[in-house]
RNA sequence: UGUCCCAUGGUGUAAUGGCAGCACUCCGGUUUUUGGUACCGUCAGUCAAGGUUCGAGUCCUUGUGGGACAA
């Protein structure tokens, strides 16, 4: 009999993911991780690892398996905190869940559980395993409202040959009927949100242990900035329009008139309307960047700003990571996909440039808020080929 | 100093003498395994003192504060 390992969370589907795999027949055994004990800036103190522990143990109970716990918060905060302050100082917006299922849960964690000899490691994602030209897909979840894969998008093959996702092909009320159905103590659980094993926290809190307060300017760029004036495309050839279109806005050397101050450029993000503090417009301040240099933020008026809708994003070469390594693209190639550049964003068309310094990604649709540190990923379809981390 | 104009939530603005409304901000909530977005909701105002009127944000007087022109 094949022996699985379930990450058990304390959560509605990783429950039913365990219950799933019993019930097919494998040897199933729970763990469960201990990631995060400090509770600074965590919004629901009430919300502490001993709760999630103490429903794990019960569903494990309920569902008869055998389950224990492995504590790898030193290598949550090495690998997933330490580079999200790192990520923040440089002014860009980490995306920890998505380096949390890398480094951790589909790293540390599986060989925890390879360890204890488990053939399979399952988790309660909302994803699928395919394959498809003798490599293993990433597919997309059925639900397409809970589809999960993006946040798995920098996974390996190496890391997804283990990997089982028992629930991927349900809807999350069918998850939470078998729930019911099988009487498990977290079939009713509110699911789970912010960052995922430290809980809901306010940001500006959150990163003042390690960045400190700095006051600085809020700086209105108007629409009419002529850096926004469009390029007679005539005078360009086809990969120097290719850069443009996926370079940023560099707002720092032209004029903006100073509307507010603010504590520190690299608590905002790119897209961001709360928290600037400025009233009085007819339509909201949006952040269109920041320089954390110069300690700026940079606002615009209203959602349709130049600003803030842009054509492409740039990826480094370096930072391109292929899900499926027989889609690689050779330099000089081009490609349309489906891509994402957040959780939940409906796939977008886009064409994919490959060139020797990285990949342009050009949108059919300018995209709103395209932002530095988050993670574009493509598909084919349902079919995660690839992602990378958005370098401007 | 003379004349004129203006004064409404934190901000920007509406209201023939007849229930002070809207937008932005803030705060709270919903959605969301990142940040962010979106959606819903609450709080909150007629510069001060008198007067006219059944009734004043609105008309009159004075004061206070700001702006413009004049020298």
């Amino acid at each position: 009999m094949k022996k699985v390992i379930v990450g058990l969370s304390g959560g509605v589907d990783s429950s039913v993911a365990a219950l799933l795999l019993k019930e097919q027949g494998y040897d199933v055994e729970g763990l469960f991780m201990v990631n995060w004990h400090d509770r600074t800036g965590t919004l629901t103190s009430n919300c502490t690892w001993e709760d999630d522990w103490l429903l794990a143990q019960m569903v494990a109970k309920s569902i008869d398996i055998p389950i224990s716990k492995v504590d790898l918060s030193e290598d949550y905060r090495t690998r997933v905190v330490d580079y999200m302050f790192s990520e923040y100082e440089k002014g860009r917006t980490p995306n920890p869940d998505v380096l949390c299922n890398r480094e951790i849960k589909f790293d540390v964690f599986l060989e925890e559980a390879l360890k204890l000899g488990a053939d399979y490691v399952a988790t309660g994602h909302y994803c699928r395993k395919g394959e498809k030209d003798e490599e293993y897909q990433l597919l997309a979840g059925l639900d397409g409202n809970k589809d999960q894969s993006y946040f798995l998008c920098q996974l390996t093959q190496q890391q997804l040959a283990p990997a089982l996702f028992p629930i991927g092909h349900l809807e999350k009320r069918e998850v939470r009927e078998i729930a019911e159905k099988a009487a498990l103590p977290t079939a009713s659980r509110k699911d789970s949100q912010g960052i995922c094993f430290v809980g809901k926290v306010d940001l500006p809190t959150f990163l003042q242990q390690k960045l400190q307060p700095r006051k600085g300017n809020v700086i209105e760029i108007f629409p009419t900035q002529h850096l926004f004036n469009e390029i007679d495309r005539s005078k360009f050839s086809k990969d120097e329009l290719l850069k443009l279109d996926c370079a940023p806005y560099d707002y720092s050397k032209v004029f903006g008139k100073k509307v507010g101050e603010h504590n520190g450029a690299h608590y905002y993000t790119v897209g961001q309307r709360k928290g600037l503090n400025i009233g009085g417009y007819k339509e909201p301040l949006f952040v269109i960047g920041t320089n954390v240099d110069r300690n700026s933020v940079f606002v615009g008026e209203g959602h349709e700003h130049p600003g803030l809708n842009r054509k492409g994003l740039f990826v480094k070469q370096e930072e391109i990571h292929w899900v499926r390594p027989s889609q690689k693209m050779e330099i000089g190639q081009e490609r349309s996909f489906d891509v994402r550049i957040r959780y939940r964003q409906p796939l977008q068309k886009a064409t994919l440039f490959q060139r020797e310094e990285g990949l342009y990604i050009l949108f059919a649709e300018k995209q709103r808020a395209i932002t530095a540190g988050q993670f574009v990923a493509w598909y084919n379809g349902d079919d995660l080929i690839g992602s990378g981390v958005i370098d401007a």
